[in-house]
DNA sequence: TATTGTTATACTCTATAACTATA
DNA sequence: TATAGTTATAGAGTATAACAATA
């Protein structure tokens, strides 16, 4: 309440928590484990984006570009170039739809369904690495936690009926 | 145990947990986290990690450059792309160290700290919006698994006495 | 005119290696 | 020879706008 060394409480409380604030330690330990999920797809040709998209059409089925470009929260020029490598590998097929030629319906292929559980396979051991340090109980909440912020952060992708998973 | 169209119980759980598993969903929400305060910073002529350098000199002091990027976690190279606007801006400045002329000591300056604190309140605002359905007990706890997360880490970029902050 | 998908360009962040100056 | 800092180059990921084909 005085002197010159004596910042005020509400100032001082936001700067003693900078550097531990959920949001920054969120953005750099996500930005972590990305590093260490993408090592893990790599190893079996993959990126994390193009194992989410592999990931979304093998629990949703086949799906407009559109659609998925909303499910994902990226733009659709994005998707693209996700889209060629993995369909010149046949991991995925884009048939033209005949009701409506402008969409290009993306389907999961056999080969791309058995790529995706090797990355999920790769990921996993990735993740127990990255998550040695804490107990089952810890990573569930952690996992509730996370959840609950991208439920709440979906809208902003979505326009409507769509529920994207990230 | 039977059937072709009955996956192994562990193959399945794996595949279940794909999209929402605690690494990939840290990986993604990070990612949009990191957007969030790059917009926030920058409004303030400063991105993440310059945040977090700046904010590191005001909780430690002076210190060489090579501590610097060891406890923020990156290689010196990237360190100088951060330090040369922040001095070209008075942000901080940089003092050759007179027992080891090699050795650059970085202080944080007053007009530094000022930014900082700038930089502080809109960061505040922007996790104030990014964690706005989640409730103050449900940040903390998320706060207080990403901390210890963050800890157990650390080893893998300190080497010894160092104690990176992420 | 609006929508689906595509292409082109640029920007941010980071990793790697080669370089200098000091020790 | 080893260390502190610097520079140069390349790569991954993403955003933006302009474009072609179809509705």
């Amino acid at each position: 309440m005085s002197g010159d060394e004596q910042p005020s409480t509400t100032t001082e409380g936001i700067l003693k928590a900078r550097l531990s604030s959920p949001g920054l330690l969120l953005a750099l330990l996500g930005q972590s484990a990305m590093r260490r999920l993408r090592a893990a797809h790599n190893a079996v040709g993959l990126t994390p984006r193009q194992f989410q998209l592999l990931a979304l059409l093998h629990d949703h089925g086949p799906m407009g570009q559109r659609e998925l470009g909303k499910r994902m929260g990226v733009d659709p020029s994005i998707l693209v170039t996700l889209l060629n490598p993995l369909e010149a590998d046949g991991l995925l097929s884009r048939e033209r739809d005949a009701a409506d030629r402008r969409r290009h319906i993306v389907h999961l292929t056999d080969v791309g369904a058995r790529q995706l559980t090797r990355a999920a396979l790769a990921q996993q051991e990735a993740e127990d690495l990255l998550f040695a340090a804490l107990d089952e109980r810890q990573r569930e909440d952690l996992r509730r936690l996370l959840l609950a912020l991208r439920a709440s952060l979906a809208p902003a992708f979505a326009s409507a009926e769509e529920t994207p998973e990230c």
